[in-house]
DNA sequence: CGGGGAGTTGAATGCAGTCAACAAATGTGG
DNA sequence: CCACATTTGTTGACTGCATTCAACTCCCCG
């Protein structure tokens, strides 16, 4: 892990602000709330974040890169709770109880921007636009949750499949229309075995699914990229209603 | 639905307070954290407090009965997301997207403490430590969801059904051990079926599982109540460990 | 006493897991 | 730049857990 004090990006002209925590925030307010930001953190792919079980000092937007967040299970098996992508708020935990009930690892080299978390007491009571920015991105988070859970409580295996790399397809896309880009496919650094570990399935069961979406061309996945060329299709094997996913993925933050 | 909205009870004296939001602060906020309470609503078993869609208007502490959150599927089923417990916090939505991802029905006969969202924004400003304890609420939601997620992705039907019983169970016994009662038997409404549609499991094979723990002794459920004898056991059984799952279902809030 | 919801049982089906082997892609050091 | 090691992806055969469907019982409530 390296970190950067210095010469800190503005976050006035952040790129993936309008993604991010303080994309709910107006730019006048930016002043007092960026006070909190204390460094930039820069973890290589495969490194640790945190543990379960560690006490949270620093809550973090992801800036650049992915990063998974996990619990060990007894059996050596973990399970994925959430992929975070650029903009994703990570490991804020104000109240009396900080212990983290997972763990968080970097997929690709990853920035972040680092808040310590006592900082945010003394703010909100300043700015309490900051404390509904941060409820809203809780529930957002939750509504996400929700979501995954109904797909892998009730769906089959290619309805999981197709709902997940269909969000985050929607959410990466987003990200790179916000950078001017418009291509349709999009950086995909994650493996099957990852998408197992978030469904509960096996990483074999998975590669079978993805091929059975290759013969229906639902998508396009080789060299860490993926493109999916039929969105609405794609809803359709997930079994979720298309603008319902959009707005959950992306309306979310700010906008 | 009634609704009471003069002499409503005194949240000094109120017996689950330990239990929900108002259990985070401090007895000399509660006269400026009471003020957000509008009335007391009362719905009958089965009758629908929100559904999916609705814009959320007020926020509800639960004060009394059981409440079931769900969101409806396609297919005519639906996926239990929650089961409310008296001192659970309820349809709070202080963004800008107040649209409700899923919907709440009345298990049994529930009485609910109602908060006018609009209040809440001012108060956080007076009372700051109001923002930090509906954080802490938002993050065990978020735990509890993590945790059964979890559980539902990766673990075979028994553990799944030994998890959730465990889970109910230890929330029931410690509400009803703040009254002084000291009974290990605890009221247990919803039904199997309820029970499958929170797990993604079929009523039937739900009660295949319950069969095999009443055969070893793991449970006891007849009559709308539940015993277990054995919380070690069934936390093994359960997959999980048993002080940090009581840690999560009730050191929570408050203490 | 009758009706309806909840719980119970058995037999047949099918989706996803397991195991084992191999192929392709990626990364590393000589 | 090539050789080798490791990770990721692919394929097939077999097994098993959970679903489905259908029938039936029990219990509660009116």
């Amino acid at each position: 892990m390296k970190s950067v004090t210095q010469n800190l990006p503005k976050c006035q002209q952040c790129a993936i602000r309008s993604a991010a925590l303080f994309g709910e925030l107006e730019t006048n307010q930016l002043d007092k709330a960026r006070a909190l930001r204390s460094c930039q953190n820069m973890y290589s792919a495969g490194e640790y974040l945190y543990y379960e079980g560690d006490t949270a000092q620093k809550a973090y937007t992801l800036y650049d890169g992915w990063v998974i967040l996990f619990k060990n299970l007894e059996n050596g098996n973990r399970q994925i709770l959430r992929f975070a992508l650029p903009g994703d708020f990570l490991c804020y935990k104000i109240g009396k109880n900080r212990t983290m009930d997972h763990s968080a690892i970097a997929v690709s080299d990853v920035t972040l921007c680092a808040f310590p978390i006592e900082r945010f007491r003394d703010t909100i009571a300043q700015l309490p636009d900051l404390a509904i920015a941060i409820s809203s991105i809780s529930d957002i988070t939750t509504e996400r949750c929700h979501s995954s859970l109904t797909t892998i409580a009730s769906h089959p295996a290619e309805a999981k499949v197709a709902y997940l790399l269909l969000s985050l397809y929607i959410r990466q896309r987003s990200l790179i229309m916000n950078l001017g880009n418009s291509k349709t496919c999009v950086s995909f650094p994650i493996t099957q075995e990852d998408i197992g570990d978030a469904l509960g399935l096996t990483a074999i069961h998975v590669n079978r699914v993805f091929q059975n979406l290759r013969k229906q061309s639902l998508i396009e996945c080789k060299n860490k990229c993926l493109t999916i060329p039929d969105e609405e299709a794609m809803a359709k094997v997930a079994k979720v209603n298309l603008p319902s996913l959009k707005t959950l993925m992306v309306g979310a933050y700010g906008t």
